[in-house]
DNA sequence: GATAGGGTCTGTAGCAGCTACAGGGTCAAG
DNA sequence: CTTGACCCTGTAGCTGCTACAGACCCTATC
């Protein structure tokens, strides 16, 4: 029977995405592209990670999870790893990724925002007749129907 | 002098990508996976389009500026080419695109509110300490704190 | 008719961010 | 010692493009 809580100093890959939830194979594609560090290995050749490689891979995945891309997430570690960061710098990346989402946000609704108005006016009938194919047929010219519809 | 206003059954691609706004190779790109239709061919085998394309392309664009998936356009394609389509089908569709919309904006919503609540508590001086890097390294525990300085 | 310059053709590789598989080696239990 | 579960590597696939190389073609000018 496996140890099921492996010493934090002797996991192996499988024990690493179990501990962090993140799979198998992704755990080596960061170390390919350099966001995790390269493991020691046994003497065949099999990774063993320890517990600064469970946070290692925890920041990465909470980094990804708040929709950092990864090169912004190598350039959050470079500069912890440094040694010398200052919150004004970890800010300012902060800042600039939550433009990015904000941007993000608008965009998507401002689809939503056609896509609900469109979708109202249909029949959900059998006749070919759509308010969505309207749109996607006509474009700007029925686009301004229903920006003006829902004054 | 080529015709800048060509008529509309003798267009090459670049008119076509000029009067649809859509990037030259994405067309062909189009072409390749079925979203456009194989167009006819001069003898030397370069293509010709004619108004039919132009509204063709324009369709896809539009969808996908509204975010729908390639898969979705194919399908969309599918039952107006059928020429038996019925509102109802497309609604159907239109509405489960919607749901996805509406489902990548809750995500980024959630994703925006911890990355503002968080950067808000940023001194954005030189002390290493951060409380983005604290969310980043700490993960859950550090998320409730977020969560109840909020009330 | 020759030539120069554009445009077009094809196939292929690259981007992010993974995920999955094949074909081998290794390890631990029975 | 065998069996089965794991691990290793390299590579291909996914979405939706974009870009390049190297060949061809077309048009205008001389």
């Amino acid at each position: 029977m496996p140890d099921d809580h492996a010493a934090a100093s002797d996991l192996k890959r499988s024990d690493l995405a179990r501990l962090t939830g993140c799979n198998l194979e992704t755990i080596r594609y960061y170390e390919s592209v350099g966001l995790m560090p390269d493991p020691p290995r046994t003497s065949s050749g099999h990774r063993r990670y320890g517990s600064a490689h469970v946070e290692r891979l925890n920041f990465v995945k909470r980094a990804r999870d708040l929709g950092f891309t990864m090169e912004e997430i190598r350039s959050l570690l470079s500069l912890v790893d440094r040694g010398s960061h200052t919150c004004a710098e970890v800010e300012r990346m902060g800042c600039h990724h939550l433009d990015v989402v904000r941007a993000k946000i608008r965009d998507l609704q401002a689809i939503e925002s056609v896509l609900a108005r469109t979708i109202a006016r249909c029949t959900g009938s059998d006749t070919p007749d759509c308010p969505l194919l309207d749109v996607l047929n006509e474009g700007q010219a029925k686009w301004e129907e229903v920006e003006s519809a829902s004054d």
